[in-house]
DNA sequence: CTGTTAGCGCCTTCAT
DNA sequence: ATGAAGGCGCTAACAG
């Protein structure tokens, strides 16, 4: 039917009923707004009987309180930031997921920006954040441009760092050891008898978690008297193919590495799909590893040695601290969570 | 230094400097509140000396606009809701990031919630978005409570549904037609003389896209003459393990499927990795497949055949659909993108 | 327990 | 091109 049809286009916003206010709801029920404002807020403070007239009136009406009216007047919008890279990479999105259950549960809402790893985008976003109201921030790694701290300090919105520590504890931090995590997984390489190690990592300027993850491997070949060669290091985009074409380079140096360690799992599975298509085998040729144990990493085939980190601890962990602090309680100044080394497959003795 | 640590810990609200206002902003300028509010929105309309003091002082003071008091007052927030099921799943997660940047570089924030596929629940954190005040929505799905589109009229909230297409037209969506996937895949699999099939798949209700996939797919089975045994169907959540489970029930059966389709990819590793355990060779006595083309079944062993969709874009332009409404233009009643088959080695010819 | 009153910070006529 | 003034919807302070 036309008329039917007809019905079905986006109606211009005018022609909407307009919404209705605490006003409405004051009126229907006969009280006064600020009694509807505690109807809601502070209900102990009401008599049962208004109360339920109150509310009868709030669903009658379909009555939604207007939020920026209460930020503006309350100054707090219930609303979290959070700041991550991306959430392309499936462990900030468990991560994000896990922050946003816990601030959902608490009644806040969660904005989220990504600043794909631009630490000055990343001010830009949180400054597009603080304008749009947010009460309260959490990012993704210890390092930040000073200009990030500026400018929350600047508007005295809290905040709580995710996935590492701060070793100088000047921020509150939620997270694990990064560097202890490829420490103990270099470590475990060189326990099997590996000598010469290949790193595969994202970039480390600006970002502490490769960073961190970089050094910790250093630190355990140090220890044992080994060095990395910086010719048998590459550092890219996290993208599969990007971590293939790096790993055929390795592959091509000579003496070639026997052991492979990954900053993250799409390192090391894009350096195992190089070895696939160079017919270069593991673990009995070439040992890789990987950190933050994926499914992806976990279903390879060989599957795929790596460290369990605590992404979704970090996220609710995150979420809770943010939330105290919104709330005047004190928090933790920080949280260092465990992580685990997995033990799969793709490690092995180097060959001879 | 004892001072310095002291001065570590998160300060309380109260100590912090009161934000500076557009007050602020025109007395250290010298003009009046309006004269800041015009350099900020229309800086055509300020005389270009007035407007660098102006800019000046803000730069000075950094002045962020207060988005609760124009919200209030302009009655638009500029901030989306994204309402996603999860983005654990990594294809929403991408929707979703693409989402983001479209709305970012428009100057819009996204708050995200997530309803973990359930409906009711999806209501109740549409209202809180509602409550928050975002401007508009995007939703994943075609079918939702008639309670949400109530809600979303009631409130004049414009609004794009994903990642499918409305037969009926009765909602603005972006997607790609998920019953003519599976359908093609089914049909490519009939083509290589498969005629016992098995179904791997999310629970259907209230999820259009796990209920067109298998639909696609009994479409293609009926018009060669087949049918799919509801005894070679399993359903359960979108979890590899749990996939893998269920799939070894499908294993079990006798005779036994030669051709299983999962609803997306991790349906079909999940498959691929019971296989394993029991001993199926993929792709000599079972073929499996995908939809979604993700990295974790491209990588495997062998790599999955799948269905390339359009993720991605789907998110670009629902972002362009929902700030196009949201300024006043029509935009397209719907966008139907392409889909694409991608064949790979976990699909063969059935035994004998 | 409830009503009255006074803004929160900004945008937007209406004047000038 | 700029200023003065009112009010968006709500909550907090103060009465009663």
């Amino acid at each position: 039917m036309d008329k039917t049809l007809g019905d079905l286009h986006p109606r211009a916003a005018a022609e909407v009923p307009p919404r209705s206010s605490a006003k409405d709801v004051a009126r229907l029920a006969g009280v006064s707004t600020a009694t509807v404002s505690r109807a809601l807020n502070l209900p102990q403070q009401v008599d049962p009987e208004t109360l339920e007239r109150v509310r009868h009136a709030i669903d009658k009406l379909r009555y939604v309180p207007h939020g920026a009216a209460r930020a503006l007047r309350s100054r707090r919008s219930q609303m979290v930031g959070a700041v991550v890279p991306s959430v392309d990479y499936a462990l900030y999105a468990r991560t994000t997921s896990a922050l946003q259950a816990v601030l959902d549960a608490a009644g806040y809402a969660m904005v989220l920006a990504e600043h794909h790893y631009d630490v000055a985008q990343e001010v830009r976003v949180t400054e597009q954040l603080v304008r749009h109201g947010v009460d309260a921030f959490v990012f993704v790694g210890i390092y930040h441009d000073p200009a990030l701290f500026t400018l929350l300090a600047s508007h005295g919105k809290p905040y709580v760092l995710t996935w590492g520590v701060d070793p100088m504890h000047r921020h509150p931090a939620v997270g694990f050891d990064n560097r202890a995590a490829t420490y103990a997984m270099t470590q475990y390489l060189i326990g099997l008898g590996h000598r010469h190690f290949g790193l595969l990592s994202a970039p480390v300027v600006d970002n502490d978690r490769a960073t961190e993850r970089g050094a910790g491997m250093r630190a355990a070949l140090a220890q044992a008297g080994l060095a990395l060669d910086e010719a048998d290091a590459r550092y890219g985009p996290i993208d599969l193919r990007a971590a293939a074409n790096l790993m055929h380079e390795i592959l091509a140096r000579r003496p070639r590495p026997t052991a492979v360690v990954g900053t993250n799992d799409i390192f090391a599975v894009g350096g195992m799909l190089a070895c696939r298509e160079a017919g270069v085998r593991i673990p009995e040729d070439l040992s890789i590893t990987g950190v933050d144990n994926t499914d992806l990493g976990a279903t390879q085939t060989p599957p795929l040695t790596s460290i369990r980190t605590p992404v979704v601890e970090v996220g609710r962990a995150a979420g809770e601290e943010v939330i105290a602090r919104l709330e005047g309680r004190p928090g933790e100044p920080s949280r260092t969570l465990p992580f685990e080394i997995v033990i799969r497959g793709s490690t092995a003795p180097p060959p001879r």
